[in-house]
DNA sequence: ACCTGAACACCGTTCAAGT
DNA sequence: ACCTGAACACCGTTCAAGT
């Protein structure tokens, strides 16, 4: 009945099982579940393998989740598009909403690399690809005419900011499901606004579905404008 | 011998225990262990009481939690310093250099309420106190010459960024303890940044140590210098 | 109404094998 | 060298009591 009842008694010859396997499972199983989901239990059941097979392989399990989000780091870098040519504020606001547009896209991807530690890239191929990437972006800014650090800082301003948009939208997202929808706008409906003119205009805002489209845009655009003040200013400065 | 040698087969009166009692120890658990080390089975027997006994005030550990990070919320803004008199600017840099402040010295705080749900206040009472806080925190903006939507995506625009710093240093902190400094500055040493003429210059910024301390303050400039820059420009394009 | 223990279905990992 | 099952110490929660 069950596709286990020939290899009930039956032992994995020795090389057929190899890490790229292991690792292939996983995000497929990722993918499907979510990583809350995962367990190497259930990862074991799905590779038909026993659990501690995977142990020759990886540490532990949190090692093979790294493994994972390094695989899951590349496949991104994969993902996002050539965006030379644009001058260095359309290039900025491209690039960011690519990366926004990726994660939303592909939640395997962000509850790997954006919800777990902030450096995935542990791999020496991985960290190269990295900088190489993070070399490009602080070029297009040296050459509109920012210094190499504030081109730097730049870069890491606006990827705390769409990290932090991405890490909002998720939590709302999966606590938003049953009990917040609920309770929270009961909560929402008893609120007097009489005393908060100014929330009364906006409150409609607050609501997580109507907020989130238009937030990260408006923050994109705000930090983007204070790059371009920036750059005004140490322009006129230094005169000579 | 062991405290509990007296109590062994004792059973709880009735009115003994309490939801507060059980907030209380689960705040001084995770204030002492983290978030993460946080269990039912801890907890019960560090309150000395049967596991099952806290099933009967809260649903279960998520709905215990809540309750919890509600409490957590409760206390952070007891703690955030009165900033009336300042000018704009300088009141959003101070309202959210306290912000994190406040998180960075107590992590209880940031592991409830920033690495948790983003919408804390579940409670009545705290989501009014809650909207109160950002009604003044509005006003201040729109006294300066902000409009009511701006004032408030600007408020959001910081949240999301300070949060997003927040994350990223707790991040770093549980992940760097041991396998990362190993594994990631051997990576890092092997990296050739012949290259990278820019990276080889701030490759030092990218030691976590080093960037996060100027990191938060770049961004917080930047942002309120794009809120400057949109602020003239309203102010001049009206005319009438 | 309030507190509890036994039992269940999970989990990650150690250890001591098997081949 | 590679794969495995039994066993351990945990976990959250259901259920059926106790008082």
């Amino acid at each position: 009945m069950s596709p286990k009842s020939q290899a009930e008694t039956t032992r994995r010859p020795r090389g057929s099982l190899s890490r790229a396997e292991i690792l292939q499972g996983a995000f497929a199983l990722v993918s499907d579940d979510g990583v809350e989901a995962f367990s190497m239990s259930r990862l074991a059941k799905k590779l038909d393998i026993g659990v501690m097979s995977m142990y020759w392989y990886f540490r532990n399990k949190d090692d093979l989740l790294d493994a994972l989000s390094d695989e899951a780091a590349r496949r991104f870098a994969e993902l996002l598009p050539d965006l030379s040519g644009y001058p260095w504020d359309e290039h900025l606001r491209e690039y960011f909403r690519a990366f926004r547009r990726i994660y939303r896209e592909q939640p395997v991807l962000r509850d790997l690399i954006i919800m777990r530690a902030p450096m995935q890239y542990r791999s020496h191929e991985a960290l190269h690809s990295y900088f190489e990437r993070l070399e490009r972006e602080i070029a297009v800014l040296v050459d509109a005419g920012f210094t190499i650090d504030a081109a730097a800082r730049a870069y890491a301003v606006l990827s705390i900011y769409a990290r932090g948009c991405l890490i909002n939208e998720r939590l709302f997202a999966d606590s938003g499901q049953e009990r917040n929808s609920a309770e929270y706008n009961a909560a929402l409906g008893q609120i007097d606004f009489a005393g908060m003119p100014y929330l009364a205009k906006v409150h409609g805002v607050w609501d997580p579905e109507v907020a989130m489209e238009g937030e990260f845009e408006h923050g994109l655009g705000l930090i983007i404008e204070g790059l371009r003040s920036m750059l005004e200013q140490t322009a006129k400065a230094p005169g000579t």
